[in-house]
DNA sequence: AAAAGGTGCAACCGCCGCTTT
DNA sequence: GAAAGCGGCGGTTGCACCTTT
């Protein structure tokens, strides 16, 4: 019934008493409109619903199975919640690299990152910046949009987070002794994180470089391409480490039919990239000193992977660092 | 033990662009 | 061509839970 009632009072082209009855029940309706938090029953009728018809137009969907709710928020539990892929539970440090990399690139075009990391949400994807980026942020006393914070995350937080991958990549390869014999340390992040569940997956390239028909090209980047190289916050110049990270990643599809918007990372770069960041004469070394601090305060920390990545003696050398560049 | 403050996340809101009528 | 409907997106809010005082 409440369908029926519904599709007339789509219709906008009512007049006189007619449409002020139906203008009346609209507001009725309206008001019997459900919001808040979902029941079970309610997610218990989305989700059989879209099982047995598949997803459809979301008011219609709405009212024939029997929901009072809108569309809207029908399409928006299914595609963050009830949706049978979707992932939840802690973002992992592959999903955390991507994110810093594809915000870098995007900014907060939460769903286009998205749809990189799968069985994440926009949302997901949006509150976790949101909560952990900004709050770090908010620490260093600095606009989640400054350079100085970007230049954080591309110098600090993001080698950070590749060495803590390997460092877990180590770890369970060694503790494994089952697993597949690996010449290369940084399989993980070759991999881009297949070593464990719930991480990035992304194709892996064949020995020829190919990736699914795209061709790897190791020396185009859209930096390099476009935009020559520029100095930091810091006070460096030249080859920055975002465009080593983004070397990992080849934008040039020789298949057109490609997206070229998708990430393709180039493995071979991305394990070359990460040895530098830890090597002792690599990527830390160039220009920054960060000896002291590693030295009282080593990187690998342990503990809960997304939080411990600062502490405060390295927000203390940061805000010393942007208040010398300030 | 209780109050205050902080955090994380699900859900809503408003805008925009595309499609349908 | 105009108006209405609809879906998608990013921003914001409300609240439950956790931690600190």
């Amino acid at each position: 019934m409440d369908h029926v009632r519904g599709n007339s009072m789509r219709n906008g082209h009512l007049h006189g008493s007619a449409a002020l009855q139906l203008q009346s029940e609209d507001q009725e309706e309206l008001e019997e409109l459900r919001r808040g938090p979902w029941t079970g029953e309610e997610d218990f009728a989305l989700n059989n619903y879209i099982v047995h018809h598949g997803e459809g137009r979301w008011n219609s969907l709405a009212r024939c199975a029997g929901l009072k709710r809108t569309g809207k928020s029908c399409r928006l539990r299914w595609l963050n919640y009830l949706r049978p892929d979707v992932r939840r539970g802690n973002i992992t440090l592959e999903e955390q690299l991507m994110i810093l990399e594809l915000h870098s690139r995007w900014g907060n075009r939460w769903s286009k990152i998205a749809q990189h990391l799968p069985g994440r949400t926009d949302n997901e994807i949006k509150n976790y910046w949101r909560t952990r980026v900004q709050k770090h942020a908010k620490q260093l006393k600095c606009d989640v949009n400054s350079k100085q914070f970007k230049d954080t995350m591309r110098y600090l937080w993001m080698p950070r987070l590749v060495e803590r991958i390997q460092a877990a990549a180590n770890t369970t390869t060694g503790a494994s002794s089952s697993s597949t014999t690996t010449t290369n340390n940084n399989s993980a992040i070759n991999n881009m994180g297949i070593a464990s569940a719930g991480q990035v997956v992304l194709p892996q390239a064949n020995a020829n470089g190919n990736l699914g028909g795209v061709q790897i090209n190791p020396s185009f980047t859209p930096e390099n391409s476009s935009t020559g190289a520029s100095s930091d916050s810091f006070g460096r110049s030249q080859l920055s480490p975002v465009s080593e990270l983004t070397d990992c990643y080849n934008y040039s599809a020789v298949n057109q039919n490609q997206n070229l918007d998708y990430l393709q990372p180039n493995y071979q770069q991305l394990g070359s990239f990460t040895e530098s960041l830890i090597s002792p004469s690599g990527y830390f070394n160039q220009g920054l000193d960060f000896q002291p601090m590693e030295q009282t305060n080593p990187w690998l920390d342990g503990g809960d992977a997304s939080d411990n990545l600062w502490n405060v003696e390295d927000i203390w050398f940061l805000q010393q660092q942007f208040n010398n560049n300030i």
